[in-house]
DNA sequence: CTGTATCCTGCCGGATACTG
DNA sequence: CAGTATCCGGCAGGATACAG
């Protein structure tokens, strides 16, 4: 493979996420982003209401959750009903298209729980191999 | 589901990502952080040293790139192989476990990039009504 | 080539207060 | 309840220089 090929199979992709400008990064990270991926599973057993979105994800604050939101909503991930109630009532669901997003990073999230403990092994060894030469 | 209950099937979790403080949160975030999910992505196919690396993942600085393969490599997820050579060589490559995190995240890039048609068309109406009422 | 070390800036994101 | 507005500290992360 020469140096200008980006990548096996790349050529013909119109977006590029390994691309620096290409409005796909942004939307990948709105997605896998610290509260976008955690956002996002949350809502795929069932649609859900602002407050309740909060206490599922557990350390959110309400400017990030809203932030969010509307980054998901904007990328069409996220649907979002406002009933003109009073005392209001909103609701947050997945789109179709959310829900597909949503259920692959909850494959990833499921994996990365469940190899945990591996995960610490691997940073006890790591951490004591540090120790030793410092 | 009352709400002592974290979520569906999460009670015998011992690795709960949707909790603060669990050690897994970490972990998923050096996975799906803005470097990690394409410094692994880009080990998918074969290893790289360093500057190739950098030269795959557009945009990413020394400093970020070294960072993210450091935490990769302690959580056991990337594979550092330095040869005591002038000039130095490193290589790097993923673990078993780093592969299959890497092919998940592989996957949701896809995904996403496939997609992005109608992300763009989601954002095109979305903005468009925010206009309107501004 | 493969990195650290240092500096510096922007903005991420938490806390708080306020509105409808 | 469902948010926005504002303030502000810390740190992510870029630029640069330097080391082995």
């Amino acid at each position: 493979m020469d140096e200008t090929t980006p990548r096996d199979g790349a050529d013909s992709l119109p977006f590029d996420v390994f691309s620096r400008q290409c409005p796909s990064r942004g939307t990948l990270e709105h997605v896998t982003g610290r509260w976008g991926s955690l956002t996002l599973t949350a809502l795929y057993e069932t649609g859900a209401r602002f407050n309740e979105l909060r206490r599922r994800v557990d350390g959110v604050s309400e400017k990030m959750l809203s932030q969010t939101l509307h980054a998901l909503e904007r990328d069409g991930l996220v649907l979002r009903e406002a009933q003109p109630t009073n005392p209001p009532r909103v609701d947050y669901e997945l789109t179709p298209l959310g829900r597909e997003v949503a259920g692959r990073l909850l494959g990833l999230i499921q994996l990365v729980e469940g190899r945990m403990p591996e995960v610490l092994d691997a940073r006890s060894r790591y951490d004591e191999a540090r120790e030793v030469t410092l």
